[in-house]
DNA sequence: ACTCCGATTGGCT
DNA sequence: GCCAATCGGAGTA
């Protein structure tokens, strides 16, 4: 499991560093997880500026899990359907967190099946709202301690060879994209 | 109190 | 490619 002092760092490190390991969630004897192959980084309006984060604009009863912890769940609700799923970055007071965007189904993959009501490994955890349904992370985890829990961060035991692109972030208004956006490269359960 | 709209997804034309 | 679904956060009054 990754320690405390991992997620106490820059929000575009972790981002980077988080890709390849894996997000596991245990729920009795049951343990679902995937690897880590698309992520997204947000800061807020402390040293780095970024207009696209819900912390842009200063600490809210939404965010404010991204302003006074590391290493913990922020979830939220999007579009009125989708839970989303960040890790929270950086020291108390810097908010930051790192939204998982895609997995590499590994454990429990009948299980997901289920969740998600397809039978189509890749589309099963390819998108931030998909696995948080196939995971079963809901608003109930938000602000929840990683490191501690039955939902938490493990080191992948596998190949660590691949390469990251870097891509642009969209859907923000022109000239203010942090272009923050990283995946490991060529891998097929990356989003759209 | 009221409006606008989003870190998305899946189904249909 | 287009668009509805569905809710609550945040800004405005």
């Amino acid at each position: 499991m990754l320690d405390k002092d991992f997620y106490k760092r820059d929000t575009e490190v972790v981002a980077k560093e988080l890709l390849g390991n894996t997000l596991a969630h245990e729920t009795g004897d049951q343990k679902v997880s995937g690897r880590i192959v698309e992520v997204e980084a947000y800061y807020g309006d402390q040293k780095v500026k970024d207009p696209a984060s819900h912390a842009a604009n200063g600490k809210t009863e939404r965010n404010k899990v991204m302003y006074d912890t590391y290493g913990c769940a922020y979830v939220y609700l999007c579009y009125g359907i989708h839970e989303l799923f960040n890790i929270t970055t950086n020291s108390v007071g810097e908010p930051g967190a790192v939204l998982i965007r895609a997995l590499e189904p590994q454990d429990g993959i009948e299980i997901m099946k289920n969740r998600r009501n397809t039978q189509n490994v890749e589309k099963l955890t390819s998108g931030p709202g998909k696995l948080t349904r196939a995971l079963n992370i809901t608003k109930d985890y938000n602000g929840l301690d990683l490191t501690k829990g039955d939902l938490y961060v493990e080191r992948y035991k596998g190949d660590k060879n691949f390469n990251i692109e870097r891509t642009e972030r969209i859907g923000v208004s022109e000239g203010k994209d942090l272009k923050l956006r990283f995946l490991i490269k060529g891998n097929k359960f990356v989003s759209k």
